[in-house]
DNA sequence: CAGTGGTCTAGACCACTGA
DNA sequence: CAGTGGTCTAGACCACTGA
């Protein structure tokens, strides 16, 4: 029932800092200080204080002390949303719909705008995700079949490539990159949306220990998606 | 020089996890278990799965034990630039244009589509984004004037109100969507750009304590822009 | 070179929870 | 109810670094 005694001296000193009474390159008290403070062992001073260190609210410097940090740009957790689980969440029917899968012989994936960056032959798919019916999102994706050689056996009339990654793949590196686009022909075609029709555009590649494993291009009709970045909510 | 102990065990488990000696699912030994393998006391290998649990690679319930966690969708570091830094980094002169500056009534700032949650008066902002003289993003701003009184004495002919408020108020909670939208009339003329261009819009809502210090809306020309999402090349 | 934080120990008691 | 992880203690030695 009782918080932890750190965590109580962690929220005790962040309020020092967000209300003010501690400022921006103020020195918090040494450890031992605080310990004497709260009475407890300095161990459990050091476990707050290296929270909010790494937090980013205060720096620490050995010899010289800990300081109220300068507030600064933080990080933002983005949260990458499994499609089929996130239109399913808001009461529609999900489904994916294949439209071309190919084998791309060796060093076809290496290079270009949609690349896995190995010389491995790869599995190219392409589909369109729906959501009522209604088509969403284009979806271009490349497969090292080195790294992954069970896709060759996998159907993908229901799940979509990716959720079938998800479910057999461990990744251990992933970059997404967000911009946008105008609709193309194609494109707009299988969106069944005017050609330059605005396109969310979200391009991820995710390696292996250093191993491209798929590389993924989706555009997503603007009306019907939106991508949130949260900070501080969680702790 | 060596490493620490606790980094040095983590690195291991790790490893072991990520070369699948270690499946979703299989059973770690316990703390005890653990500091007998590595000859150290408990707290040091706590410290060490702790982490691993805190990274998402590992699950702990008490009385049963810690557990490979099975691979799921991580969520991904967004790094929000500030955009002064940004520009000044591509090698670009960096300048902010500013268009509008009012006091809106308490109460006018709490609803719509842009609006900061609080009842208090606030500041509303509108300015451009120019990169070697070319606007880049137009930006829609309200500054609660509750929780940021001295930005009524700030001047915007250099700095940028964002950079600004970084430097001055230090905030705990941020929410960033991402969007895209065709540009309307008033937006298209300050960015120099036919209307319906695609552009890539970030909305953003920072709170203090839960109290909103500003909403931000900025529509980028999309093919100037692009954000960046990291996981795993950090640790 | 002295004071700070970083790490580590060898214990202890407890909360929780699943066998 | 027994075994696990969570917390905490009261020390210790050390690395680092700025007064």
């Amino acid at each position: 029932m009782t918080a932890p005694l750190h965590g109580r001296i962690e929220k005790d000193l962040e309020s020092r800092i967000l209300s003010g009474a501690l400022g921006p390159g103020d020195r918090l008290p040494t450890e031992l200080e605080l310990a004497a403070e709260y009475g407890c062992a300095r161990m459990t001073v050091h476990k707050a204080v290296s929270r909010l260190a790494a937090a980013g609210l205060v720096e620490r410097r050995r010899r010289a002390g800990t300081f109220v940090a300068r507030p600064r740009l933080h990080s933002m957790v983005l949260d990458i949303p499994d499609l089929p689980a996130e239109v399913a969440r808001r009461g529609q029917a999900y489904r994916w719909r294949s439209l071309e899968r190919a084998i791309l012989p060796a060093g076809a994936a290496q290079d270009g705008s949609l690349a896995i960056g190995t010389p491995a032959a790869a599995l190219r798919l392409v589909g369109v995700h729906c959501a009522d019916g209604r088509p969403i999102a284009h979806e271009e994706r490349l497969v090292s079949l080195a790294l992954v050689p069970d896709i060759g056996d996998a159907r993908f009339d229901e799940e979509p490539p990716g959720t079938w990654l998800l479910r057999h793949v461990p990744w251990t590196e992933a970059e997404t990159r967000i911009s946008v686009a105008a609709a193309g022909g194609a494109i707009a075609d299988w969106l069944a949306v005017p050609r330059h029709t605005p396109l969310l555009v979200v391009a991820r590649r995710t390696w292996r220990g250093g191993e491209g494993i798929t590389a993924v291009r989706q555009s997503f009709l603007g009306d019907t998606y939106e991508l949130v970045a949260r900070f501080g909510a969680g702790s």
